[in-house]
DNA sequence: CAACGTTGATAAAACGGTTTCTCACCCAGC
DNA sequence: GCTGGGTGAGAAACCGTTTTATCAACGTTG
């Protein structure tokens, strides 16, 4: 097939035997005319193959129908389900994504937001991999709207982020639920606000009797929070929340390390829902979801609105998550298993 | 701040004194005129803080300065690294890229397929997660350039995989230049192209009395090959090389758990160089990495060319591997290792 | 001094659509 | 028969840039 040359809606309008003005207005269901009329032009149009240039098309509108996505998450374990939530909530609109990875460079930040000006985006944005650091440009004052989304905004500004409290929540109170005396909670370190957002969760549900340990984000902190646990004085744990699911996988590898069953003699509980992680751990890990792929959706939904001139409340708004039960907290209550399942429900 | 209007080139234009055309010349270096002229005029673009209206550039020269990277890898794991790269080699040549995800739905491919002709770009860039299998789309036809990266496209297409046989040769001959005298190879699925050049470079290297394991991409797996060589009759392997880590990081655990040191007992080299796996596996792991990100800069730079209408060589293009030693394979020959991370450098 | 090539700059025509205005036409009402 | 309002369609302007064609002014040359 020869790289044909592309049909414009001149084409359609002279085959149609209409005007310019007409074909344009008949196919993009505007103006005044017979329905005839506008079938004619719609068929021709389809027989011909016409697809009208988005550039032009852009030029005149004052719409591009196309939005970019700023994130600094280049390792994409949270930014990926955002953008594939963002891509499915505009693809039907005909919207399209720019993506743009920009590290923590503030000066390649900046070449990317020019350049989505310049290419007249419909809207930006601002995905993070941490909910209380801002990515390293200033989008406070541009004409065009913008969505934060994981990561902190401006106080005025729009900005979606997940429900750390709540998730943490509903994890200790199933750890509760299923007859754990003894919950400790092993997280990450105290800097990041969402390690106090689920610190104070769990300290609310397990009230007398918390404990938390603090260490890095890793799976050998997983360990050595375990050998301190352990190696202490006194009655061991029986459940452990841990504060993302690579420290619940390092807590789960040292406990069958040092022969204690999970989840017979412990239940464990991790954060994220990391899919390649929790389902590797042996038994399969119950995580917290955030459900970045629905925060995402909401980002398009939202900034859709926006580029269509709507007008849409400021402010932070906290995404549900969700616990996902696997097999490592145990099915002591299996009877309400699925009754938990669906209260924990978005 | 006011929302500034957009300073047009007849903005521009009318400051300094000069016409739109004039303009024009001045700020693309083309055109006759004093030098003066163009000082002046660009001066005060600059201080009208004037940026080109890309859509309407795009309109008038055939190239939009955007293009298409379309993938089914959702998980990312293989085409984040690519995205960075891609996005590195054009984004200072003011190309912006669009991503769109297709998963394996040959109908939002073409959706998408469709976008990106209505939006003009100048190019597109297939990415996979499998060399051996295509993406969902007919991609033979169109009037853009095309290059395919990690997946399998038409026969004269400019495809840009990587070097297994190449890079599996490096892990294994690493290996026996450690003294291992039984290498074993546990890997994935037959029905993988990538397996079976990975296989063929081991055999290469063993010769007599190669072994090799296959079963699923798991961590499971791993284990399984493991209690599957260590409980048969004679004597055990002291060398595995796996085919990804995921495979690797089963067996590195399984060996621990029977109380055989890694890297002492036995050497372990991954595939893929994971970073989030090898990185935590106990010991960290050696593995080859298969230079994604390079992969995903080079074919930028073959897409800027064909976009620039510069002719490109059509074929199969094998990307080199890189072996990146970590503790899992012992450092017995210390003195040889720098040597050895040099010469097999890209 | 006439013819001519250069030079610096401009007017105007693209690019491919959308939108505003204008207008011919038809029919109803007086 | 004249006026007036509604209807269907087209001419033309516009979006913001690039590019081509044109042109005046100037210096050179025969």
């Amino acid at each position: 097939m020869a790289k044909a040359e592309r049909i414009r809606i001149y084409d359609v309008a002279r085959v149609a035997g209409v005007s310019v003005a007409t074909a344009s207005k008949a196919l993009n269901d505007t103006g005044r005319m017979t329905e005839q009329t506008r079938d004619r032009v719609k068929q021709t149009a389809a027989a011909l193959g016409f697809r009208p240039n988005a550039m032009a098309r852009a030029l005149t509108q004052q719409r591009s129908f196309t939005i970019g996505l700023l994130t600094n998450d280049t390792y994409g374990r949270f930014t990926l389900p955002v953008m594939a939530g963002v891509a499915e909530a505009l693809v039907d609109q005909g919207v399209s994504v720019f993506l743009c990875g920009i590290e923590d460079d503030a000066a390649l930040g900046q070449i990317h937001v020019d350049a989505m000006r310049d290419k007249q985006v419909d809207g930006i944005i601002a995905a993070g991999k941490r909910i209380d650091r801002r990515l390293p440009v200033d989008l406070s004052n541009l004409a065009i709207p913008v969505v934060y989304v994981f990561t902190e905004g401006p106080p005025d500004a729009i900005t979606l982020v997940s429900d750390d409290e709540q998730g943490a929540r509903e994890a200790v109170e199933w750890l509760v639920q299923l007859g754990r005396k003894r919950v400790v909670h092993i997280t990450g370190p105290a800097s990041f606000a969402s390690v106090k957002a689920r610190e104070t969760a769990y300290r609310d549900v397990v009230g007398e009797g918390a404990q938390v340990l603090n260490g890095p984000w890793s799976e050998a902190w997983g360990h050595e929070a375990v050998a301190r646990l352990w190696d202490a004085e006194g009655p061991h744990p029986d459940g452990i929340f841990c504060g993302n699911d690579q420290i619940a996988r390092g807590v789960v590898d040292a406990l069958r390390e040092r022969g204690v069953d999970v989840p017979t003699d412990v239940s464990v509980v991790g954060f994220d829902n990391w899919e390649i992680v929790a389902a590797a751990t042996r038994p399969p890990l119950s995580s917290v979801d955030m459900n970045l792929k629905e925060m995402g959706r909401e980002a398009g939904r939202l900034i859709l609105q926006l580029a269509e001139g709507k007008a849409v409340s400021a402010g932070i708004r906290k995404l549900p998550c969700k616990l996902l039960v696997r097999q490592s907290c145990g099915s002591a209550l299996r009877a309400s298993h699925s009754n938990g399942e669906a209260r924990l429900g978005i």
